[in-house]
DNA sequence: CAGTAATATATGCTTATCCGTATATATGTT
DNA sequence: AACATATATACGGATAAGCATATATTACTG
């Protein structure tokens, strides 16, 4: 699935998976509570769409203990990777993304690698 | 508009205007009905996604006499320019964008800077 | 084996998207 | 002016996308 682009784009193309994306592609990986913590959405929201990405093959997810681990999926083909690569530094200095990343780092009782590792 | 990522993929995110996209992309500029000859689509069909295109601000619109000549808009950011030329090169050997390039370079009476410059 | 925290899915609804067909506009030609 | 060519838009209908709320699953905890 991860090799038709205009699936891909479709992922891209709704403003909460875009947001979602462009955070895994600045923290490498991030699980379901981060991401409703970030975006400040209700946790179906989050999920349903990243139930999309993952099936759509753009994301990889990773159980661990309660946590589902989310990220930008490796083997996509390298073209999407450069696309993935320069939307973030397209959007990053921007709203909603900057402030994304901003509530991201602020949030407190992270899990993951930052206290458990 | 041509600023919203968020729209700019939904503009790629139909496999029309992704096929145009790509097109544009690789010739420089087109006409409306080298568009339509060279996907085999309706022209009302290629006409109705290049306003959207246009309206966008993804691409650019000029008129020389009966004919309507379309480009990908020379202003787009940075990031959409990379993001446009890696997605060229990513999709251009498969299909149906090859195809489409090679239906194009066929198309007999091609108006335009080939036979008219 | 309750109970709780983290995440996923189901349901019903609203709205947006896309399409084919028909028609309108706009330019050039006779 | 009438006509032909190139392109754009309008209309009605089908399908898909997105949402909020409620509920189900899964894995730890005691």
């Amino acid at each position: 699935m991860h090799t038709d682009p205009e699936i891909f784009f479709q992922m891209l193309a709704d403003a909460t998976r875009l947001r979602i994306t462009v955070l895994l592609q600045g923290y490498g990986e991030l699980c379901v509570c981060e991401l409703t913590h970030a975006l400040s959405l209700s946790q179906p929201k989050i999920s349903r769409h990243l139930g999309q990405l993952r099936e759509s093959e753009l994301v990889q997810a990773r159980r661990a203990g309660r946590w589902m681990y989310y990220r930008i999926h490796p083997d996509l083909p390298a073209w999407m990777q450069v696309v993935l690569r320069s939307t973030f530094d397209g959007v990053i200095k921007q709203s909603p993304q900057k402030e994304d990343a901003l509530s991201l780092e602020h949030m407190p009782n992270r899990p993951g690698a930052r206290c458990c590792a």
